[in-house]
DNA sequence: CCTTGGAGAGTTTTT
DNA sequence: CTCTCCAAGG
């Protein structure tokens, strides 16, 4: 792994750089670059702020920076690059050594948690934790809820108490979006308000706990990062002077937290340069907000933008659709991209009779594309949600077609994996409660309140072996509890991973074929792929981080080498491109979501779409069923996406089953038009009841202020206001 | 008092 | 598929 920020004295050493004379790259190179480009590429020092179009040109902009500094004597390990994902860091610092040789290399690069991690574990005492913490991953942030309610005694009243799930939505989405709980609930949740005490309560619990236990959630990892620099001047000075020039990938999707991590890491010289479109924001869930990328310079004064708004991607056909996709969007966007390219094929709309002709018609493309001899790896399907992908996965395998799948359930996930994972995790550190709590549940004839008792003993105790040595156990487990405290008595004294497994799996197994009796054979394959994965690891610490921080993807089929056609959320395709895309499942409904309701929400939807239709360089598919599964798993009508029934009609082919591109009933039915409502206007909301119309929000949309529920912003197509008078 | 198994319901996107 | 609730059995 590329994360090699320690320790400091070491990758401070400036000497190595200073010997890269060999390592200049070729001037000629700079002739690559357009103007804007080369303007972002040679400004060394001082803020700048690089808005950059879909297939602008951004990573090029990025990796030819990094050789530039890197050849103007700065040394790489001083360069920080944050990046999204792990594997854009990688790929990125690849390419650049492409340029510059190995020196490259030295770049400290990785995602915002990442990089947290790595500070927090040898900074982090300052905070009260120690070196050995523990990352939690979503599902073990829900566990913790889940022992909360219950010991808090929140789960009895029926079923009214919100879902681990929701909680935690609640919980962590006040933390990433730097708003309190209360300002939250009354925004997005405002039917749970009569819960709102407890769920303070359940807040404070969960924060104890991890405290207590040596744990951290990803929200953590960067509230605590943001804590230590803003609260320990000297140790921000240190820090900040690790790194003498500062580059953040995907800014766009930065939150608040992050923003001022940025902030406080250039604190010393504010060399720092971020790049991202605000039309690619697509992480609102998770505090993003493309505003964010707006308000840069005033957190920065003085910076430098540029504009990078040549397309050096898609064709002109395709772009013409992807710039009127975006055109829709209720707010206007900062740049409209053209392109040199020829003007190529137009995007094809196919409407497919149901979702089993739509995985038909997609195979049935991909087949005729590899026949033609397009290379399978230049192909790709994406759509809004992992479970989207099902029925073409099973067609695919009919063909023998193989194919890697992004995004959706991640390997360690499972309940299985994370059975193993507890006693690694145990081993690194023992304070772990939730670990104990899931490796003792797995012990028959020891239930919730059992491992409870046992865990109080474990926590008031500093040696939780032998406390847990002396616990009386009842006869009817006491075998197997010896057998539990003997392994892991073993595990404490062994460092090496693949060791730890074969150790760990000898107790496991008969525990493994008792607990999944039904299906354990299909989840062997996961633990046998965990040990494949292990033998790249000399630290299990590292591994732990790793299996939170940058989990592998679950499902591929085919061997492991071949290039392969792939199948990715739009989320996980961020950033990449291919010659051939497809979108599928593009109903109204499926995409936008069902549950996108509010305005900012349905936007969001739109952002995505657009995201998806500029990975494309040639060809581009927008596929639809015209019958979908409802709730109740009745086939009902589906009507094509709203955002494709607006499209010009001459921008697109229609083949096949489609024969008319006429409005579809939906759409038909009159539209309410926004002069009805001038602000003064009483209306009333499903939901939110009666309120008065503030302003004008949008083409199609209006800010309305309701008692009780505040400032909402709605679109007159969805929300169905009536107007009282 | 506690566990276990069966039946029924709810499912976005990611670090 | 996985979580939750409920009833029977130890």
């Amino acid at each position: 792994m590329q994360n090699s920020l320690f320790p400091p004295e070491k990758s401070l050493s400036q000497k190595e750089s200073n010997e890269t004379t060999d390592n200049r790259f070729d001037p000629d190179i700079y002739a690559d670059l357009n103007p804007a480009q080369h303007e972002a590429v040679t400004t060394m020092d001082g803020p700048v702020l690089v808005i950059a179009g879909a297939g602008s040109g951004k990573t090029r902009t990025l990796i030819y920076r990094l050789a530039h500094l890197v050849d103007q004597k700065i040394a790489p390990e001083k360069i920080l690059l944050l990046t999204f994902t792990r594997k854009a860091a990688q790929e990125m610092l690849h390419r650049a050594a492409f340029l510059m040789k190995e020196t490259c290399c030295r770049v400290n690069g990785g995602t915002f948690h990442s990089v947290a991690s790595n500070l927090l574990r040898h900074y982090g005492y300052h905070l009260g934790y120690s070196a050995n913490f523990t990352i939690l991953d979503r599902s073990d942030s829900e566990g913790i809820i889940n022992l909360l309610k219950s010991s808090l005694d929140l789960g009895g009243e029926g079923k009214k108490f919100p879902s681990k799930r929701v909680v935690m939505n609640i919980i962590s989405g006040a933390v990433n979006k730097s708003v309190s709980i209360n300002e939250l609930m009354e925004n997005r949740y405002a039917h749970l308000l009569d819960h709102e005490k407890d769920i303070l309560l359940i807040r404070d619990h969960y924060q104890q706990f991890k405290f207590d236990h040596g744990l951290m959630d990803y929200d953590d990892l960067l509230v605590n990062l943001k804590k230590l620099l803003s609260e320990f001047p000297d140790i921000r000075k240190s820090i900040s002077n690790l790194y003498s020039h500062i580059m953040v990938d995907e800014y766009q999707d930065t939150n608040l937290i992050q923003a001022e991590i940025v902030t406080l890491l250039a604190d010393n010289h504010n060399n720092v340069m971020v790049v991202g479109d605000d039309a690619q924001s697509i992480y609102s869930f998770r505090g993003a907000n493309f505003r964010n990328i707006m308000d840069f310079p005033e957190l920065f004064p003085q910076t430098k933008i540029v504009k990078l708004e040549e397309n050096y991607r898609s064709s002109q056909s395709i772009l013409n659709v992807t710039n009127e996709i975006i055109s829709q969007a209720e707010e206007r966007f900062t740049k409209k991209l053209f392109s040199r390219i020829d003007k190529g094929p137009k995007p094809i709309l196919y409407a497919a009779q149901n979702e089993d002709q739509q995985a038909r018609y997609v195979t049935g493309q991909i087949l005729d594309l590899k026949r033609k001899g397009g290379d399978i790896n230049k192909i790709a399907v994406l759509f809004r949600s992992s479970f989207h992908s099902y029925k073409l996965e099973l067609e695919l395998t009919n063909h023998h077609l193989s194919f890697e799948k992004r995004g959706g359930q991640k390997l360690t996930e499972s309940a299985h994996m994370k059975d193993v994972l507890s006693f690694m995790r145990i081993s690194c550190n023992p304070q772990d409660n939730l670990s104990w709590n899931r490796v003792l549940l797995q012990l028959d004839k020891v239930g919730p309140k059992t491992a409870q008792k046992i865990l109080t003993r474990i926590k008031t105790s500093d040696d939780p072996l032998s406390t847990l040595k002396k616990y009386p156990a009842a006869k009817g487990w006491k075998n197997n509890f010896i057998k539990l405290v003997e392994l892991l008595e073993k595990l404490f004294n062994l460092t090496n991973p693949l060791e730890v497994y074969e150790l760990v799996m000898n107790y496991y197994q008969p525990i493994f074929e008792r607990i999944y009796h039904d299906d354990y054979p299909g989840r062997t394959n996961d633990l046998e792929q965990l040990k494949d994965i292990l033998k790249s690891y000399d630290d299990l610490q590292n591994f732990l981080d790793d299996s939170s921080l940058d989990p592998p993807e679950a499902q591929t089929t085919g061997s492991k080498n071949e290039t392969k056609l792939v199948l990715s959320t739009i989320h996980s395709a961020k950033g990449l491109e291919w010659d051939t895309i497809f979108v599928i499942n593009l109903a109204q409904g499926k995409f936008p979501a069902s549950y996108a309701r509010w305005t900012d929400e349905i936007e969001e939807e739109r952002r995505l779409l657009y995201v998806a239709s500029t990975r494309a360089r040639k060809n581009l598919y927008f596929v639809y069923p015209r019958e979908i599964l409802n709730k109740e798993r009745q086939l009902i009508p589906a009507t094509m996406s709203q955002f494709l029934e607006h499209l010009s009609r001459d921008l697109l082919n229609h083949p096949g089953s489609f024969t008319s591109f006429k409005p579809s009933p939906r759409s038909a039915k009159q539209k309410v038009s926004i002069s009805l409502f001038p602000p003064g206007t009483v209306v009333k909301h499903g939901f939110f009841g009666k309120g008065t119309v503030i302003a004008i929000a949008g083409p199609r949309s209006v800010d309305v202020e309701f008692s009780g529920h505040g400032l909402k912003t709605l679109h007159l197509d969805y929300a169905k206001l009536k107007i009282i008078d």
